[in-house]
DNA sequence: CAAACTGCGGAATACGTTTTCCCGGCGTTT
DNA sequence: AAACGCCGGGAAAACGTATTCCGCAGTTTG
């Protein structure tokens, strides 16, 4: 395409950048024609005038100005991202996936970061919105932010993210407020024309992705009962934290499944953090861990956590007790003995998420990303 | 600010979206004197007009148009962001430094992923521009081949680095190509008033954050010497990754300050990835690692590979043999025994461009992000 | 063979801002 | 008292592009 040899010499007028105007001059056309010839529009042009605009475009070094051409157009070729925090694996393989699928359309990408507060995610919409982009993917936080009836237990150690989203029972009037502004919000840009995706959020009106925690914790339990294992305990985060409730519900009911119950005493909620998965394993090996053969836990790093934990009291995860996460997250493979997961191709949800947007109808569309079982060290199979 | 009961409807035209022009009726002013009371420019407007030219705003839920103020003003108030992967730990905790810096100073951040193709790289850059950002953020690959070194035109580079194509660099002429073409294209960009600045590149005629490998590798160096070590290996990559280079030049020196020499016999080529880190503990592990008191591989992950390798060999790390390793990555503190490492503040290095784009005057600038030693028990002091 | 129609170029307008320029009022200075 | 700033308002000209509308050929149609 470029051509290399003959010195890209702009011909430039350094100041300015070169318009379409110039374009034109240079072509001895008008700019409407060189408009048209660019972009191919409704309207045809003449294919020697075409290609005379596209060279003198060519030698003048031209790059149209996509802010006026937005305004021109009445919308941006950008995608909007919101994800909670870029530096959190998990939101940055999605927004690889976004980024890629993206750029494969030819939209720009503009990312933002809500970090953990739904104000500052309503906040962030309301700016890019501003933008006019073409889409809109939020892959919020997995907070949820409409906790039904279920009023917490206790008022234990619940994580601070959880906190800050409508806690309490009831309605908390500010979480469903900047909810419902939110989604109004959301609501107003789809109405205007711009697409919205949700990745791993439900139960909005919106196009979704979402992953197969359920399948997946469903899919692992099986397994592990396949491998023999017969006593489980679960380290669990809060109630509102929706991935954490899906993955047990997938996992109990696989265990069902395979005709295990799980023991009530053995099921800690904790922080889903490495923190938490910590201090539940802690806990669980002073109280004695003889019960138990196998520890889930919903995420890879607070299975991670407990390993350490576990160690640190005297027992070899992998011999003494079995450990199962969540996620697969990289170092999965780097810790010892290797961590059995279940592996989320988040990558591919982030691609997907664009899919819906691009090629989507107006009726809210949902795409679920399936999950794999990974068997590793961490979980030998029980002779 | 937003007034809950009394139903937000915006006294909406359904179609677009409320304009300048509207405000400006609202308040019974002119949009030039709008303009200036959102956006206080040099002018002053009356506090009166002022005021109810805000409550104007507020009421009709106005929203500027970034692309017509930026095509109105020339610029966008976005900072353009090129990374080789977001996926990766290394860039996505530097995008997060450079997007919070940049959302604290009212910019929106476009992120473009290049992968590691320079060619690739150069496109997006030539892209971005386009967009008119206020600030190009470059953190681009570490090797030397791809983005670093070679002054384009005069040989003036000192440092080793016209060195760096020594070692079978084959792709020579299409590299500095692509590469001239590049800085071409950033030094038009600064002409035009664009500010540039390069993460963890040096030798360019840019702002550039750079980290400190040397005097962080010099100082574990000496850290170790201090804990009773002596007998030395180093793992490294191939000549032409910078950043490996660096390490090992500041190791070397930091060993050679507390009288001690490395053996060349140990210091082993690999690759700079984990399965290079593994490969590397393999082979020494073979040839009898009863010389070797431990080992510094310039990267955690080669490091984390090595314990690996060494524990597959029948070696406890951390007993039988020591393991220090670079960069201070999550898991650095999830493996067993924990690695010492060299931490590097990723994100501040992103926040401290942001910082350097915004403040910085026309020459370019240069800053350096210091690292920081954490023992750990893969290194327990020797008696 | 006139009339309608088609294909395409160009002037002009629109898009939503910012900014320049002009203008009138008012307080201060000779 | 006239001249001279200064302050702030508004009309209008940018900014760079897309698109509507008009007109001119050349072609088809009745």
């Amino acid at each position: 395409m470029d051509e290399a040899p003959p010195a890209p010499v702009p011909a430039a007028d350094a100041r300015g950048s070169v318009t379409l105007h110039d374009v034109a001059r240079e072509a001895g056309v008008s700019i409407a024609t060189a408009s048209r010839a660019l972009n191919g529009s409704a309207r045809n042009v003449r294919t020697e005038n075409a290609s005379r605009v596209r060279a003198a475009a060519a030698k003048l070094d031209y790059r149209p100005h996509p802010s006026a051409q937005a305004v021109a157009r009445g919308s941006t070729p950008t995608v909007a991202l919101v994800v909670g925090d870029v530096a959190d694996p998990y939101f940055s393989a999605i927004a690889a996936g976004v980024t890629q699928a993206a750029e494969a359309a030819g939209l720009v990408v503009t990312m933002a970061v809500a970090g953990r507060s739904p104000q500052r995610e309503l906040e962030l919409v309301r700016t890019l919105r501003g933008q006019r982009p073409r889409v809109i993917v939020l892959a919020g936080t997995r907070i949820d932010g409409t906790t039904a009836s279920t009023a917490p237990k206790d008022g234990r150690a619940v994580d601070g993210a959880a906190a800050s989203a409508a806690p309490g029972d009831g309605r908390a009037v500010g979480g469903t407020d900047t909810r419902g502004a939110l989604v109004g919000e959301l609501e107003e840009y789809q109405a205007a024309g711009g697409r919205v995706v949700m990745v791993s959020q439900r139960d909005l009106p919106f196009d979704t992705v979402t992953i197969d925690n359920t399948g997946g914790a469903h899919r692992l339990a099986r397994a592990l009962a396949g491998a023999g294992y017969r006593r489980f305990a679960v380290f669990r985060a809060s109630e509102s934290v929706r991935t954490s409730r899906d993955r047990v519900a997938g996992f109990t009911a696989g265990l069902r499944a395979a005709g295990i119950s799980l023991d009530d005493r053995f099921v800690i909620e904790t922080e889903f953090t490495r923190g938490g998965g910590y201090e539940a394993a802690r806990k669980l090996a002073e109280r004695g861990a003889d019960e138990v053969e196998i520890v889930f836990a919903v995420s890879d790093v607070m299975a991670i956590g407990a390993m350490t934990a576990f160690r640190d009291a005297g027992l070899v995860p992998g011999e003494d007790i079995a450990v199962a996460g969540f996620d697969d997250i990289d170092s999965a493979i780097d810790v010892t003995p290797a961590l059995t997961s279940v592996a989320v191709p988040l990558r591919e949800a982030g691609q997907e998420a664009m899919r819906l947007a691009l090629g989507g109808g107006p009726a809210p569309d949902a795409v679920q990303i399936s999950t794999r079982v990974v068997l590793r060290e961490s979980t030998p199979a029980r002779r």
